[in-house]
DNA sequence: TTGTGTTTTATTGCCTCC
DNA sequence: GGAGGCAATAAAACACAA
């Protein structure tokens, strides 16, 4: 057996060498610079002379922690997840650890648990954005429906200048303007041949623009109902704050 | 038993901060 | 410039299906 003969051949993996054969390896740098280094740095096996027992053992396989040091450290992980040094060294000795090896095991762990958190977090946006949409496509369809109305009461209205209405009054055209407007805007105009504002009015221009500006893609619609949007994206807001996500300004 | 995928422990190199 | 953090990665340990 070759145990303890320093080798580096086609098992050589990037910048390491092997101490060792088969299943027992040691792994340090190739740099022969650094081995010193390395060897005070190692964990298990923190210098030369721990690798071998007095009967020229094989040296000590990477072991993982018990259950019991896991403990211990997932408590200590809960409490603060950053390890100031003196923190470091108290657990080192409470669990007979080496203090780097208490670091390792907290740089590691604050790995997984934003491997973890940015896993619910994506969980987190993708049902906002679901809700979101839902909400969009139910606004859309109001807006759909609002415009076949809107066609549909421009074509009453051309016929019955066709038939000879008599034309209105310039103030009450001006006030069943405004109506209009205020209505369409808030998104809630919902006319029909017994409830009209303009009984004797010519709207084909306003309603033209507005019809115009719905199919020409100039307004994509959020316009026509910023509230509900403000409202959503309020929302959106409240609850990524309240999860602790990333949240649009 | 063995092949394969996943988790855990550890190293390296780069970056930032004091 | 040294200490510490992080991303990327290696490899042992483990889990599990075939």
């Amino acid at each position: 057996m070759d145990s303890g003969r320093l080798f580096c051949d086609s098992s050589c993996h990037g910048n390491m060498f092997f101490i060792g054969t088969g299943d027992s390896v040691f792994r340090g740098p190739r740099s022969v610079v650094n081995m010193e280094e390395t060897f005070k740095r190692r964990s298990f096996f923190s210098l030369a002379d721990e690798l071998f027992d007095d009967d020229q053992q094989l040296p000590e396989k990477k072991r993982r922690l018990t259950p019991e040091q896991l403990l211990v450290l997932e408590k200590s992980f809960e409490g603060e997840n950053k390890l100031e040094p003196e923190r470091k060294t108290q657990l080192a000795k409470k669990l007979g650890m080496q203090p780097r090896q208490v670091a390792v095991w907290f740089q590691n762990r604050r790995a997984r648990w934003k491997t973890k958190q940015l896993e619910r977090d994506y969980g987190h946006l993708q049902s906002s954005y679901k809700s979101l949409l839902s909400k969009y496509d139910s606004i859309r369809k109001d807006n759909d429906k609002l415009k076949a109305e809107v066609v549909s009461l421009t074509e009453k209205l051309k016929a019955k200048e066709v038939a000879g209405a008599p034309k209105s009054d310039p103030f009450l055209e001006d006030v069943a303007h405004a109506k209009m407007e205020d209505r369409l805007s808030s998104g809630s105009a919902v006319v029909d041949s017994s409830d009209s504002y303009f009984p004797n009015g010519d709207y084909v221009g306003l309603l033209d623009v507005v019809q115009s500006e719905v199919e020409d893609g100039s307004d994509d619609g959020r316009s026509y109902f910023s509230d509900v949007f403000a409202a959503a994206e309020g929302q959106n807001h409240q609850e990524g704050e309240q999860l602790g996500l990333w949240v649009w300004p």
